[in-house]
DNA sequence: GAGGGTGCTATTGTCCGACAATCGAGCAAT
DNA sequence: ATTGCTCGATTGTCGGACAATAGCACCCTC
């Protein structure tokens, strides 16, 4: 290990200097003007020979630096129109990322359970605290539709009535933050539902102790009767032989 | 609003029919061989032009749709290296991606807050259950590095707790859950660190408690100091006259 | 035989030029 | 007012090109 002198003082470390493809200085520099406003939400950008012309660069590189930010979703197009047009991420889409993610990442259905547990009776309580009425009708529509004979049909209705009830917190972060495990649960609700007679009736009755929590403004009872509703699922699981350590899965 | 009936029959509604440009073809099909695991992990694509050919389109194309899942985190490439190679997503980059749409939707300090008081203190109970020694040794050596002159450090670092605090949790669904948020918090908890004198011995306090309660398994009092440590937080914001009400926006 | 340099090949990043399809607008015809 | 037509602008896709370089096999020297 003793080198001579020349070759021991050589290392002054370099560090690997980053060298990013301009594809992806293009993208970040338009994300750097859609994050601080520069580019707002309605905004359409420029043709894409235009913005090839104003970076410098060709335009084979401008459509990939898009691509990569019409995926993040702060890019889209509407509806059969040619400009791209700046865009506030759609949540479903966002929650679409995020339950990959988690999916990927092998999340089991028992973190996911308890995920809701944490989340949705503070949910319920600040949807009783602060539901509008249109927030209520809205609530009431969806569990009017209860007990739906198709098990598919059954689970997503348990789950829209969590986002109607999400979004009647009228808090953003409690909406977007609960739809990824809504559809992570959304595949193990089905088959519950399928394989337990009595689920959809206790489903519904739930649905509607909690809408008359909401209805009356009773924060403690609307936040009880979602424990209640919560870990019933759980139980539904276990009764349904479903194995809550297994991944969970998307909903096809 | 009457109309003759040949004219009342009109609209046997067309849905607006589907036609996707090839990337984006391109790109649901790698994806879905990686959702449904075909394609796993640490599995390498075959070159830009093999996968042209097999999908008979041309390389420019195959390009656009890579970048789409490039930017997904679901496709990367090593260090260096040339081929792209099959990812999970960092659980970082998604945390950045939700924190941006937050803040593109407006999403106010007291959003924040709010998620942080319903996610945290859940979290901190779970974590005194569930944490191995590593993770309280994880804690301990963030507490030490607590009261940094910089208040910038030092906002990092309060973020940094809850971060080792969730990953004791062993919950990914938790873990991804309060990351977003302590994102969007930090740069407000460091102007609030740098306005108020006490905030940093607050904060120290409050973090030693709470790793006091981890390490004796007393998840009760884990939640109980969380629960006071966020509350703080607020107390802290209004002292320091920062505007709950206000957006949020990402740290730089 | 081992270690280190060296050239080859495959692959990516970027560019150029081209063309069909189509959207929007303007304008003409009905 | 609706329809049809033309025209320019723009996107989606293609083919081909070339410099830079990562990976690899090869060779050379010791």
């Amino acid at each position: 290990m003793n080198l001579p002198d020349a070759r021991r003082r050589p290392t002054a470390p370099f560090e690997p200097l980053r060298l990013e493809p301009a594809y992806r200085k293009v993208a970040a520099a338009l994300l750097e003007r859609i994050t601080n406003r520069s580019l707002e939400n309605g905004d359409r950008l420029p043709a894409e020979f235009e913005l090839a012309r104003q970076f410098g660069v060709n335009r084979s590189t401008i459509r990939e630096a898009l691509r990569e930010l019409e995926s993040s979703g702060l890019l889209r197009r509407e509806r059969g129109s040619k400009l791209m047009m700046v865009s506030r991420p759609h949540p479903g889409a966002v929650a679409d990322g995020i339950s990959r993610a988690l999916a990927l990442h092998d999340v089991t259905l028992r973190d996911v359970w308890e995920g809701l547990t944490i989340l949705e009776p503070p949910i319920a309580e600040a949807a009783a605290r602060r539901r509008h009425g249109s927030d209520l009708e809205a609530l009431q529509a969806v569990v009017a539709s209860a007990a739906d004979p198709d098990p598919q049909a059954a689970a997503r209705q348990a789950a829209e009535f969590f986002q109607r009830l999400g979004e009647a917190t009228h808090n953003r972060v409690l909406m977007l933050g609960h739809e990824p495990l809504l559809q992570l649960l959304a595949p193990s609700l089905e088959v519950m539902i399928d394989e337990l007679a009595q689920a959809r009736t206790r489903i519904a009755s739930a649905q509607r102790r909690i809408v008359e929590a909401l209805r009356d403004g009773d924060a403690a009872a609307a936040r009880t009767w979602t424990e209640k509703h919560i870990r019933d699922f759980r139980r539904g699981f276990e009764l349904a032989g479903i194995d809550l350590g297994r991944r969970v899965h998307l909903p096809a």
